[in-house]
DNA sequence: GGCTTGATGTAAAAGCCCTTCACATGAATC
DNA sequence: GATTCATGTGAAGGGCTTTTACATCAAGCC
């Protein structure tokens, strides 16, 4: 039973007790706000009131913070995606927009989250390191977009890998410039929902999973 | 006639003569190097051969010249699409897929310009400005989206501001995930633009512009 | 030519940030 | 109760950004 758990404040105690996560929900305020650039270890230790060197007992420097911030993003994006998906159910096609909508949510909600994890630039010198969370978001895609082909006669199906690669792309497209305070977020004359499940829309009928493939869909 | 149209070198000259466009190229080059958040400004100036202060007379602040970085790449990247496009000849078709390899060219050619061009983090409070050259470059787009409709019927021809931005989408998903140093760029089985260009198949399949539409492509 | 003027570069300094190092604190263990 | 180890502090070095007063030079004007 720790103090914590009641009421009880501590007071000024002289060790912080929740420093790491607390330094990373204020870094990912702190990106939200001012952008990576903006975002100062010095500003986040204040924040959760400490001294500016105390940061440096639970990561190695500044870039290794924005890391963890990354690594835990995807940890939340595809715990948030396998939810989405559901194994599929009730259908394969639901369950598949559920997971695009999914995606654009993250996208929109934790975007100092998004940003660190997908804007290489700001991390360099991670090219080779592998994610864990990162494979299994994708895997998540990747088996939904398996599921989808299930429906196409064995002869008819496309190569699911590449086929998840377009998919990531287009989902990661639309995110950037539509969904977060993108370029184009306002140029638009819809919601980045509505581009990404029209173009995927477009891109099933185009691969014979959905039907229409040669008629403009009448919805858009 | 100035000094340097003849081979004249001018010797440690306390004026420097062409400091704009100098520190824009040692911009690109330490970006391209050390990512966006590696770049500073006091070191553009070392490459240049002028004091820390010295930049201040061209832009307004670090933040100023990479606006400015991002405002000539546009610049650049108009004019290459537009060049690739050209005008639609010999065919809509051809011409639209050296489109795409355009676009992905730039992207790997400039993975500086682009990055400061596209990732919104980089530069907050930029969320009004318009850049022209960025408009001009997706007109190019939405022209190419144009000509391709023309082949339909009018009866069957999607919204093309919507198509444009669907094939917006994709191009920048393919190009930051798999063109530049991106998350998946050793992942991939394939080329960036065997991706892209997969991948817009299928898509145009979806609207009917291209036969196949109920088909896998063969040749992927 | 000599003077003035405006553009462009410098030096110095203030302020912030990152990072390290020696030291302080306190919770847990023996 | 003493020790130990993780965690936080304070101070300091070095780099970056930005400002300010001053220096240099090209161009125009008499």
């Amino acid at each position: 039973m720790n103090r914590s758990e009641r009421g009880w404040r501590r007071p000024q105690s002289y060790h912080h007790g929740n420093l790491k996560e607390v330094l990373l929900e204020a870094a990912r305020k702190l990106i939200e706000q001012y952008g990576p650039t903006g975002f100062s270890l010095t500003e986040a230790a204040r924040l959760a009131g400490v001294s500016p060197a105390a940061p440096y007992r639970h990561f190695r420097d500044r870039e290794a913070l924005l890391a963890e911030v990354a690594r835990a993003g995807f940890e939340r994006f595809a715990a948030r995606l396998d939810m989405a998906w559901n194994n599929g159910v009730p259908t394969p096609l639901t369950a598949f927009e559920n997971l695009g909508r999914a995606y654009l949510a993250f996208a929109r909600e934790e975007p100092a989250s998004y940003t660190v994890m997908f804007e290489t630039g700001l991390r360099p010198g991670t090219e080779g390191e592998t994610i864990p969370a990162a494979e299994r978001a994708f895997d998540i895609l990747q088996k939904a977009a398996a599921a989808l082909c299930r429906q196409l006669p064995e002869s008819e199906r496309p190569p699911v890998k590449l086929m998840s690669l377009h998919l990531w792309a287009i989902s990661h497209g639309v995110a950037t410039l539509f969904a977060q305070g993108g370029l184009a977020a306002g140029k638009a004359p819809l919601k980045s929902e509505e581009i990404l499940e029209s173009a995927v829309l477009i891109y099933l009928q185009g691969l014979g999973i959905l039907p229409g493939g040669n008629e403009t869909p009448k919805s858009i």
